[in-house]
Parts: structure tokens; sequence; C-alpha cells
RNA sequence: GGCGGGGUGGCAGAGCGGUCAAUUGCACCAGGCUGUAAACUUGGCGCCCUUUGGGCUACGCAGGUUCGAAUCCUGCCCCCGCCA
């Protein structure tokens, strides 16, 4: 049997602590550890959402550092429960997706899902592979092992029930199949975000019936979005993504409301808890600017899933360019053919063209309508000048900027 | 199976024959202030045309009545609840 390395008791705190919402049962969990032998950590993953966050982060930070113990981590490829939607936290039913989608954010959410976690301690699993041989009398057999008031029990489907808002039957199963999964990759530990603590513990319950240890349930603390107010979700865009290059990531981090700094450190980073405190202090009591401390936690999250040398870019991108108001050295180009611009939004003699229409081109307005607000509102700048006139000349190299944050070299792709 | 309620813009939720591209709140975008924080403030928020102007597409789906329909009628689909 393999074995891990017995943390220490300042590593076992911090697993234990640091970033975690519950584990249950502790002690049982701390046994484990202790106990030398390499745990199996289930993660299970749904491939509706390709995009990892650092809300998800968190837990992979966890399972990441309990690799570098010797753990294994096993993740679970969610192309059945996928197909139902997970009810977890939704307010809604979610869409099914076909296998196809799910293929192919499967890829996409394993590549990002390796810049944290360890590839060479960790077993893919799909869900498919015990799925998919099961049948009608396994599903009643599962469906058999709980009530429907149990299952109302979970906030979500009380709250939705009561709400009346409509919940699939198929919902119900959601549970149970994640729940199964731990009995088909015999988890020793089971992880997720507390708006998973049901599912978890279903795991718990079919894994006694199947004559196995259950396994421990290991929450870690939603991450509140950029929003500063609900959960860090894709579809709530309030994210940030793990794959989001460094200048993004750097901004988006900034832009967190300054309540929100020091829980940013305590689950992101590995700064050490004493310093956390300090910055949670300073900042309650104004005895210092909340933006130092905002950047330098901008820079250590943007090291960690970049590295330094971006974090450093970003930071002085950052400051150039929003503090100071400068347009950054290295601005994205766009080719553009100006002979058909021209001939498709020519606005005058001299090979002017309409403003709104290159905005909407470029894909620096969703569409020409809007851009016409952003021209009359002040919001374009062309080469540093605002622009309200809705003509432009075209010039090779111009740098059109659209708010704070959009710009574009335009370049002619005649040339 | 019976009875009742309901389907409106990203969400919530008004409107119930013309003045409705549709009140309002949230979210969002942009300007001001600033630290891409908070608070505040101004404008905007279906698409398209250069316009205080015009066109097109929209209020579950399909038809109909009407000079005119989100608003009335018919059929269909879907959701919620109660009773069985």
């Amino acid at each position: 049997m393999a074995s891990a390395r017995i943390p220490t008791a300042a590593e076992l705190d911090w697993l234990t602590r640091r970033a975690v919402a519950e584990i249950i049962p502790h002690d049982e969990f701390v046994k484990a550890l202790q106990s030398g032998k390499a745990l199996r950590l289930k993660m299970g993953f749904d491939p509706s959402a390709p995009d990892l966050t650092l809300g998800h982060a968190v837990g992979l930070r966890k399972l990441r550092q309990l690799q570098d113990l010797g753990h294994t981590v096993v993740i679970i490829v969610g192309d059945w429960t996928a197909q139902i939607g997970d009810p977890s936290g939704q307010s809604k039913t979610r869409p099914m997706l076909t296998q196809e989608q799910v293929n192919e954010n499967a890829a996409t959410y394993l590549r990002q899902f390796f810049k944290i976690v360890d590839r060479e301690l960790t077993e893919i699993r799909p869900q498919s592979e015990w799925f998919s041989s099961f049948n009608l009398a396994d599903v009643v057999r599962l469906a058999a092992k709980f009530t429907v008031a149990q299952m109302l029990e979970r906030a979500d489907f009380a709250e939705r029930f009561r709400a009346q808002q409509p919940i699939g039957v198929h919902e119900l199963l959601y549970p149970l199949l994640q729940g199964y999964d731990s009995v088909a990759v015999k988890s020793d530990v089971e992880f997720g975000g507390t708006d998973q603590k049901f599912n978890l513990l279903v795991g718990r319950d079919l894994q006694a019936e199947a004559g196995q240890k259950p396994q421990c349930v290991y929450t870690v603390p939603l991450l509140v979005g950029t929003d500063g107010e609900v959960k860090m979700s894709k579809s709530l865009g309030n994210y940030i993504g793990v794959d989001d290059p460094p200048n993004d990531m750097f901004g988006k981090l900034m832009s967190i409301p300054d309540r929100r700094i020091a829980e940013y450190f305590e689950y992101l980073t590995d700064v050490p808890d004493d310093e956390v405190a300090s910055i949670r202090e300073s900042i309650e009591a104004r005895t210092l600017n909340p933006m130092d401390p905002k950047k330098r936690l901008a820079r250590e999250i943007v090291a960690q899933f970049h590295d330094t040398a971006s974090a450093d870019d970003a930071a002085s991108f950052f400051e150039r360019t929003f503090s100071k108001r400068e347009l950054p050295d290295e601005v994205p180009e766009q080719r553009v053919s100006f002979s058909s611009a021209r001939s498709e939004a020519a606005a005058g003699e001299d090979g002017a063209v309409k403003l709104p229409w290159l905005l909407a081109q470029l894909g620096m307005a969703a569409g020409t309508s809007e851009a016409n607000r952003l021209v009359k509102q002040r919001a374009v700048e062309v080469d540093g000048e605002v622009v309200t006139d809705p003509q432009i000349a075209l010039r090779d190299g111009m740098i059109i900027r659209v708010g704070k944050h959009r710009f574009v070299r335009v370049v002619d792709e005649d040339k």
C-alpha cells in the first residue's frame, strides 16, 4: 500500500484550519493523516462549466497541499451528472449537456486543474466508467435508499420547494449519483465547497451501505466574487478565472471590495495567519491604504497562476494604465482591411469611416447602437484624444480606447 | 382526472386595446469623483440608419378580431399550487 508522509504539527494545523469550512468527522480525518497511509482524495467536477475560477482554487490548493504529503487525488469527470445539472446552490434547473460538449469541456477543465494539482498524483475517472453499465434496476435500488423527506432537507431543494420553483425528479438523482462515485472509487476524503455538503454526506451513507469505510467530508468556504456579495461563479460574471491572462487577473483582483481583501489572502495565498490578521486589522482601523495590501494580493495570486515576472509586469501595467491613465506599451492588434472598411462604411470624401461601425467591427462595442452611445458619452479615445466626431480617418497603427480598459491598435490588413 | 394561479427585456416585477421598445428595482455599460475599493452623482441600457428623426424585430407558440394588440378571442405548449 502506498504511503504518505505524516504531517508536522504545523502542517496539520494548516491543513485542518486555514481555508477550511468543516471536516466531518474531524478526528477521523486527522487520524487518517497520521496513519501514514496514502489517502484517496476525491473531488468531482461538473463539465458543464469548463472554466476554473479562483473559487475552485480554494479547494484545489488544499488538494495540492495533501498531494505534497503523498496523497492521491481522484478527479471524477462528471459526464453523467453534468447531463443532469447540479442543483446545488442553484435557484433553477440547469440545462442538460450532450456527451460531446462534456468531453470538450473536460479537456479544458483538466488543463486548468493541473495548474494547481499535481498530475503525477492524480487519477482521472469518468463517471461513465461505472454508470454506462448501470441499468434501471440499479437506479431504482440506489434511489430506494433515500426518502423524499431526506432530499428536501437539502437547503436549496427546500428553498425552491417553498418558493414554488420547479424541482425535476431527475435532480433528486444528482446527489445519489455523486454519492455512488465515492463507492466506485473507494474514496477516503471528498472535497467540495460548503454548498456541496449534502452531496458529500450522501457519499458517506452509500459507502457504509456498500461495506466500505465512509469517506471524510472536507468542505472549504465559498469565495465571494468580484462584486463582493455572492459566490464567485462564471454564470454570475463575477469571477476571476485561473486561466485569465496576468493583466486581467491583476485588474480583477484590484476591483474587489476592500472588505474582502483579508479573506482572499486567507483562502488563496500562503501568507501566514498573523500577517493576514494584521492586514485585516489595519484595513479595518484605516491605518493603511487598502490599495497597498490589495496590490500585494494581486501580485501573489498572479505569481501563483503565472509567474513572478508576469506579476511584476501586470503590476506596472496596472499602475501605468489605470492609475496614471496612460496607454500601455503593448496594445493588442486588430487587423482590418482599410480598403473594404472604406467601401463599406465610407463617411466622407477623404476616406474617413464611420466610427461606430468601426468599433463594432473591432469588437469594442456590442453593436453600432452601443458604439454610438459610447462616442456620445465621451468614452472613446483615439491616440489619446477623446473623439466625439462619428467620422474618423483611418491611420495604420492608430490606437483606439473605449472606456478604461478596452484598447486596440488598428493595423491595415491590406499592407 | 378536477379546480385555481401563471408565462413580459440578464433577473425581479408593472402594464391589461392606441401616448409601449414597454413604469420601477437589481445587475450591467459609460462620464464625474477616486485607489478599476466604498459611497455619491450624471447619462445609457433590443437591433439598424449620421439625426430632436426614421426603419425593423420583440411581451410562451400559432392563428384570429380590430384602423390599431403585450393588452381581446381560439387552439397549442410549458410552469406552480390545491384536491383526487
